[in-house]
DNA sequence: CTTGCTTTGAGGTGCGCACCTCATCTATCT
DNA sequence: AGATAGATGAGGTGCGCACCTCAAAGCAAG
């Protein structure tokens, strides 16, 4: 049988009272009783029984994703997914639920998190840009109690505190060696298309994309990068004007998380026809494009395992434990027609 | 609060026995009382609370995984995995060991499992060819309340028992695609190289393989798959022939699980240089090759999620819960240099 | 009606732990 | 020496359920 507490106080000679304290890291306990407990768990081979934890604390974990308002398919599929999870979750005392932010105003967004109380809430994953105020906002958190982890945008890795998503300067690369590899000897321009330039995201996808295209395809030469601001009537004027302005276009990569817009507008312009078009995140509208050819290649990050991953870390957390690294690594998905 | 079962014999108008003979599937209910109990758990949205039923059952879940004796680096990762997963579970009261099996002797390895109880072990999933020996043997598995499932090698699809790995089809489809692509517009031929032609997998990927190759690449010729046996030798021997009865090979496609084989072989010829190679399977050895360029791309499913997949599929058909279909499908990933 | 079988109820026990209270003990300071 | 604060022990409660026993009730056939 494994050990329980009642071998652990035993071995450690202490009561279980104190036990009890260190395990939960309770205020009261001399340095050197500490010590003589985790000396015995060692010793013993002590492993808490966590079904036995979550049940005694008589409460589910509950987190909670704390999302931009503002958002398109990607953030759907990711909610979808939280929902789901939660559903699925409450038989085994974990629940999940999404907090909106006002992504625009970073004061609000701070004011909403320092409202969060630990009694409310375990522990939360926040995808939210990088600015001082949010960064206070997190940092507070944490010293009231507050588990939290930065969920699929990057916040400056300060703590070590651990990130769920994917690598964005390897998923540039990777979709620029896809680029190089499907246009073949063919040389000329390729247009980039984002949102916005200023995210963290985009500089560090088109980094990673620059330097395969301009180490390994000389013939290939990569535009400055068009803005759409997420505004279809903006998107389909840039393009329009990149493609007037160079006739040797052989490649669009849309850089941003959100396609919907580019594809729909580079459809109406017949822009992807004779072009290697390469896009992120599997959406509805990305799934369907790679489908009919309009699209050739697909970066992805699975927004299930974003979902879970970020539990399970936060969870883990909660209960002072070790993740299997090789779970929680995000990978970063290539999907064309054949594995979508 | 969320009902208990303690509500739920109150709105059944039953006994806390009788939810729970209803609950744990014992006999001895009438069919009145069951559908009554059961009305009630729609009525008011009872579910059982698994956190409680782990503990209550007062020994932990115990899975095992029957895998071939013979097989490389692949399945070496994947028992990585389990033991991974095995030493993380234990808190969970979760378990997982690996039975080897006599893969050359299909009444042997019925033997095996014919041996083993449900006092030992609460399910299994199984890597094993499809002979009737050991459908049958799965069948009085079942029968005797062992929970089964195919891993990896699909078994024949009977029950819609569910099954833990990719869809083979699709895989060769994958590996065809790319291989077509990167190609380009060359001409030639594509040599084939497998384990075995016998296994069912094998049969499935060169079909997916031919059927993208076939249709869109009219200026590639795929060659008559090669077969290594597993032996070094036999494999140099077969690819040299190969390469020198044709002078066109411009893509070579490993097609079976280990590639480290092939993957030295064609380093020892230098048949790689030039040509595109298309490989299956993370490994140490695919992995590297990846990194020095001697493949191009790796078609793969990742061992860690086929491990915990099944974890959950058997987990969730011991507790008579569905499992969350999203999380279940494993994906066919492509990997290149800059995604491994 | 009795006999024998099936169905149901009532109640208890324990899983391993979190969380709580209160009493006792120990070290430190004045 | 006594006062005070901190450290520890002893013991209890309950989480929601599985699993068990035994008695009682229902039901069918003869």
């Amino acid at each position: 049988m494994r050990p329980t507490t009642k071998d652990l106080a035993k071995a450690a000679g202490v009561s279980l009272a104190t036990v009890d304290r260190v395990l939960n890291g309770r205020s009261g306990v001399r340095d050197k009783t500490v010590r003589a407990v985790n000396e015995a768990i060692e010793r013993i081979g002590f492993e808490r029984n966590q079904v036995a934890a979550t049940l005694a604390r008589q409460r589910a974990y509950r987190f909670a994703f704390a999302l931009p308002r503002s958002g398109d398919e990607f953030l759907e599929e990711i909610i979808d997914r939280i929902r789901e999870f939660d559903k699925a979750g409450r038989a085994e005392m974990v629940e999940a639920d999404v907090i909106r932010l006002d992504d625009r105003d970073p004061h609000r967004t701070a004011r909403t998190l320092s409202r969060l109380s630990p009694e409310d809430i375990d522990g939360i994953a926040i995808m939210a840009p990088e600015t001082p105020q949010i960064r206070d906002a997190l940092l507070r958190m944490r010293e009231r109690g507050i588990r939290t982890i930065p969920f699929v945008t990057n916040q400056q890795e300060d703590g070590g505190e651990g990130f769920v998503g994917i690598d964005n300067r390897g998923a540039g690369a990777t979709a620029g060696r896809l680029m190089g590899r499907f246009i073949g000897p063919a040389a000329g321009s390729i247009v980039v298309l984002t949102e916005t330039t200023q995210s963290r995201d985009s500089l560090e996808r088109r980094l990673g994309f620059d330097g395969v295209i301009n180490r390994d395809y000389p013939d290939l030469t990569i535009l400055p990068t068009l803005e759409t601001h997420g505004d279809p009537g903006r998107a389909q004027h840039v393009l329009r004007n990149a493609l007037h302005s160079h006739d040797d276009v052989v490649g669009l990569y849309f850089m941003g998380a959100e396609a919907r817009i580019p594809i729909e507008v580079a459809r109406a312009l017949g822009a992807t026809e004779g072009r290697v078009t390469i896009a992120h995140e599997r959406t509805p509208a990305t799934e369907r494009a790679l489908r009919t050819g309009e699209l050739d290649a697909v970066i992805h990050q699975d927004p299930g395992h974003l979902v879970r991953s970020a539990i399970r870390i936060l969870r883990a957390k909660c209960e002072n434990r070790a993740t299997l690294a090789s779970q929680e690594r995000i990978r970063t998905e290539i999907l064309i027609a054949e594995n979508v």
